[in-house]
DNA sequence: ATCCTCTAATCCTCTAGAGGAGTGGAGGGG
DNA sequence: CCCCTCCACTCCTCTAGAGGATTAGAGGAT
């Protein structure tokens, strides 16, 4: 096969290369945990240098988008958001182990974007699907969380079974929606429980909360989702590294 | 010049040479801001090929430790931990400007490290030097602070006037103590107010705040900070992007 | 069935060098 | 004094290729 290298003939020759190779990602001719051609085979595709594939291809993987293995090959990155929320709350036993929290969806519909409509750049015309889900640890709740994501992208989740959802959400995304997940952007703050929001959580009004707003990218940048999580704030404690 | 590169004899080339130059800017040979040999210098000192020079250098850049800018050349990386703290707190007054907090030592002394020697990691009888600072808004207390340090590693500032540490601590202990801050980790929680914190802050004990702990590391790994800071919790806002 | 060796495929390391592009200062013209 | 051109120096891009390390699988020996 042979591929010519479009876009603006300005760029340097690598950074046209990481284009292309994104682009197919995006449209799905590679998903992610596929394996890309040996390096000398997109040297050949392509008609540049080794050198310059290898360049393309460890800015790729410094971008996050690939995985090399020496001996083995490069392969589409599969983006681990496993629970990354939770990093936010004390979510061991009491002898210390991991837990893993269910997921329940307590209800769902669909309406115009209205007020979300920048939130998830869509027209505010459009319809947004919302999920409104409890997460628990040992039946307890420790979290509720408003989910709004744009119909017309997840209409499997639409008709879906609630008890099929499963307890992580991206991967659903991604194998029911084929929209991945890359990028997150959260805000956290501190408030108090709506009446909604108590009842779910079990505790009362004026019960202090930790509030986390989150907004998913998708690989092309856009938003894919926007969700607000409620949790009680003295179950609180996140731990991050600064540069 | 030539040098030579010890080390494992079983490590790449250019790993051993990464090793050799984080060496000489830990010894203080380069510091923050100053200017390396030219790549082509370098490679002549060391005696290996350019492009393998080029390979270290590149990974300090994406380690954080140098900068390089074309026509110009390679710099030691000047950490900018600038005000990283305050991404915590909304600081921007009515009409939207970011403020600048002022900072204020309203205590200091040194005693036994005792239960803070696993934090600073150091032994249990080691001097600590301990700092009690408000940092202000317009006057208005928006943080409290306790800070702890070994106090060899930081005597300059044991009798250093009060009013001379100015608004903030990291550039004083690069440039008085030749103490460089390259990462630090914290942990963000919710709390209430003890009644030292209380006064300080000018508010009551049921007050809920924000609790950050961080730990501030220096260029070679060790720990040369651990403070904690209480803020009121309505004013906490935190925005991280996600991988 | 299990273990071993061999082999093809892959990425990794390292070398060598040509040409290009950005920076900053020296020197000259106005 | 100011502006411009020129130039030395720097890093950036790209090419070309040799040899090594790692992996996974095929095939044979036990």
């Amino acid at each position: 096969m042979s591929v010519a290298l479009a876009a603006d003939q300005r760029l340097p020759i690598y950074q046209r290369l990481k284009d292309a190779l994104v682009e197919r990602i995006t449209v799905g001719e590679w998903r992610a945990g596929d394996l890309l051609p040996a390096e000398t085979q997109l040297a050949a595709d392509y008609q540049v240098a080794l050198g310059t594939v290898r360049k393309a291809l460890e800015g790729l993987v410094g971008d996050g988008v690939l995985e090399r293995q020496q001996g083995r090959g490069t392969y589409v990155r599969r983006p681990d958001f496993g629970n990354a929320l939770f990093r936010f709350f004390r979510l061991t036993d009491a002898a210390g182990t991991v837990v893993q929290p269910q997921a329940r969806i307590l209800d769902r519909w669909v309406a115009p974007a209205a007020g979300l409509a920048p939130r998830l750049e869509i027209a505010a015309d459009a319809a947004v699907l919302h999920l409104f889900r409890e997460r628990t640890v040992n039946a307890v709740p420790i979290l509720v969380e408003e989910i709004a994501v744009a119909a017309d992208r997840f209409l499997p989740l639409i008709e879906l079974p609630a008890d099929a959802f499963g307890d992580l959400l991206y991967p659903l995304y991604d194998q029911r929606c084929g929209q991945t997940v890359v990028r997150a952007r959260e805000t956290i703050r501190f408030g108090h429980a709506t009446p909604r929001i108590a009842t779910a959580l079990g505790c009362t009004d004026s019960t202090p909360l930790a509030i986390i707003e989150r907004t998913a990218f998708g690989r092309d940048g856009g938003v894919l989702e926007w969700r607000r999580s409620f949790g009680p704030a003295d179950q609180f404690n996140y731990t991050i590294d600064l540069k």
